[in-house]
This record gives structure tokens, C-alpha cells and sequence, in this order.
DNA sequence: TCACAATATGGCGATATTGCCATGTTTCCA
DNA sequence: TGGAAACATGGCAATATCGCCATATTGTGA
């Protein structure tokens, strides 16, 4: 019926980007500063291969780019509103907790 | 390495539950007006049953919420901070777009 | 109470995601 | 030129997601 759903599948790509941990983990660093491949597979503490291919995600759908050094991969974070996603999402888990709490009384 | 890497969990669910372009299309219909099943069902153009099934997840994350009256049922966004989200995704895509272009020049 | 309308749920095949191991590829240095 | 360091990629099994059909559940009116 809505045929401008299609409107909406690059915007769910973003989300289905962040719909990981680890991603949201490694975007959170990333709000710092740039890191390295193994800065993050560090701080991640999962395979190499796994974090490279998070990595390789969130640079499908445009969230982070690459700067390569040498043998090295700096990802950097290439928007400056992931505040505004982090914020929203502790408002949804505080209102929904809120709410479970005043179900139990 | 990361143990507080648990803290994104919950936030990574509530990404997931958004990573779906039908999803998304009945949170952005839900910003205007409560909205029955039946509404939803006509406007995303799916199977009732297949509807039915992404409310309750957009529902366990605690993104809308749920208003029974008689035999149906109206859901409703239960955050106000949706338009940060879908403004940011935006300037994701602009500017990876934009970034595309440029590589190609 | 019966039948119907509005939702919700079970089940299932098809498809996608995840994480690790193994292996490429590129860079740098001795 | 050989080898190690830093990433990327292929492959694979385990798991999760998706969408529909069929069916259950709940409410309403005759």
C-alpha cells in the first residue's frame, strides 16, 4: 500500500548498523577521537576479524570513514549528532523502566 | 576487555527494533496520531499477522505503547525524541552521499 | 449463545547475522 | 628479499530474523 516504504529501507540500514553492541561500543569511542583497527579490537576485547567487519559495516552505510597510515586503519566517526541517538535511547530505557516499576505497585 | 560494553545492550536492542523499514514507517505515523492495527496493516501493506508481530516489538522495547478499547487495539509513540533520530539518519545519508559523488570526480 | 470482527500467536521455510578460524593483502624494516 | 605487523576477507556452523499461513484469543452485537 505505502510504496514509499522504500523511503524508509536506507534510513533502517543506519539503525540495523547500530543495532549491534560491539558497533555501539566502538561508536561511542570513536566520539573521542580516531582510533586504529587495533585500538578498537582491544577495547572491544572480541577476534580481530570480528571488530574488522563491524568496522567494515558502519563504513557501508556511511557512519564512520577510514584513514590509512602506513600499515594502519584510523576509523573516525563521520557525523556529529550520535548524542542526540544516545540521549533518545536512555530516555525510551528510563521511561520504559519507569513504567514497568508503576505496573508492579 | 570492555565488561561495560553490557551497557550498550539494551541500547542496541531498542537500535534493532528500528532497523526494519516498516518499523520505521509506523513510527514515523504514529508521531502524528494513535493509530489501530487495522490502520497500521493498511498502511504498511503487509500481512495483518506480520504487523501484529512488529508492534510487539517496537512494543518490548518500550517505543510505543499500547491503548485496548473494545476489540482493537491503538498503539502510540511513547518518546518524543524520534525526530532527532530520523534528522541525524538524514544527514548520515546526505553526507555519504555527498562523499560518493566527491569520489567519483 | 453464535457468528463475526479485530488482534495476537504458533509454526515453518527462506534468508540474514554473528563470531571465530584460517588465510590473503599491504606495509615496513632489517 | 624475507618476515613480521596490521588489517581485510573467505568460509562455516550456530543462531536470529522475516513474512506468510493457519489458528487462537478477545470483544461485540444480534
Amino acid at each position: 500500500m505505502n510504496d514509499n516504504l522504500q523511503k524508509y529501507e536506507a534510513r533502517a540500514k543506519i539503525a540495523k548498523a547500530m543495532s549491534h553492541p560491539s558497533r555501539l561500543l566502538m561508536l561511542d569511542l570513536l566520539q573521542k577521537q580516531e582510533l586504529s583497527v587495533g585500538q578498537l579490537t582491544q577495547q572491544v576485547g572480541a577476534d580481530q576479524s570480528t571488530v574488522s567487519k563491524h568496522l567494515a559495516i558502519l563504513k557501508e552505510v556511511g557512519l564512520v570513514s577510514v584513514r590509512k597510515e602506513g600499515a594502519m586503519s584510523f576509523y573516525q566517526l563521520k557525523c556529529n549528532c550520535l548524542d542526540g541517538f544516545f540521549s533518545c535511547m536512555e530516555s525510551v530505557l528510563v521511561s520504559d523502566l519507569t513504567c514497568r516499576q508503576n505496573a508492579l505497585k
